[in-house]
DNA sequence: CTGCATGCAAAAACTTTGCACCGCC
DNA sequence: GGCGGTGCAAAGTTTTTGCATGCAG
């Protein structure tokens, strides 16, 4: 694959990044430092480093799609209240795709999980109320 | 909630399908026995079902999104080759969040997962080849 | 030079919404 | 009748794509 300064500026923020951020805020981002950079390039450079397994792709049921630079295994809290995508700090969970393969006929890859809940500043706000 | 037969008959198909469709699928099948039915009332349906709890939203992170008339937690399978989704016989994974919430200051209320990989089918095509 | 990647803008894909009308209660 | 649900179509949101140009190899 032949380099670009685009990409290259992608997966430095994506990997640098802690935020889980969508499309639009990585174009944002990378807007300071190379302001002709358009949104489409963007979106063809996500898709194509996800493709490769080098970043990974989240969905949050609702809005844009977000991006995460941890290419490693690892599990997303979402929460209900605010949107706001994390990191959960646990384990991978293999043993539940051997679960999932026990009654299938088909070939278990991978899963994907994430979980769901109020966020720790969603549940002190509720807290203090 | 006043009674709508656009409603009943999304919920009544979803309920008998198990092809776990689209928002644009139940569109053209309920048109069959209700030629009048508008797509703007089908998502509107969809996302008021979903949100009572009675059916569930799929993402597949690509492509539109699926529902699926089990409200039961349940796991699904996704497939890499053709993209169907099905449902997992296997049993909730509730010990999971218990290992999401052990250090996570937050609150964990559930979790989605799926699976991916080959279904089935493609499978059995790959084995031929 | 050659060809892949980009910028730009148009379009596609998916979903939501405003508004006038209809039908359940 | 009143009001919530609908049909229709327009608009909103997110993502993809065609094409001419630019830059890496």
């Amino acid at each position: 694959m032949k380099y670009s300064r685009q990409r290259e500026s992608i997966l430095q923020y994506l990997r640098s990044a802690t935020c889980h951020p969508t499309a639009e805020d990585i174009y944002h981002h990378i807007q300071t430092d190379n302001p002709n950079i358009s949104l489409g390039t963007v979106y063809r450079n996500l898709t194509l480093l996800s493709d490769l397994g080098q970043i990974q792709k989240i969905s949050t049921l609702d809005g844009p799609d977000r991006f995460d630079g941890n290419f490693l295994p690892h599990y997303h809290f979402v929460c209900r209240e605010c949107g706001k995508v994390q990191d959960l700090e646990m384990d991978a969970l293999d043993h539940i795709n051997l679960l999932a393969a026990h009654n299938f006929a088909g070939t278990i890859e991978g899963h994907v999980t994430h979980f769901f809940g109020k966020c720790p500043d969603c549940t002190m706000k509720d807290v203090i109320k």
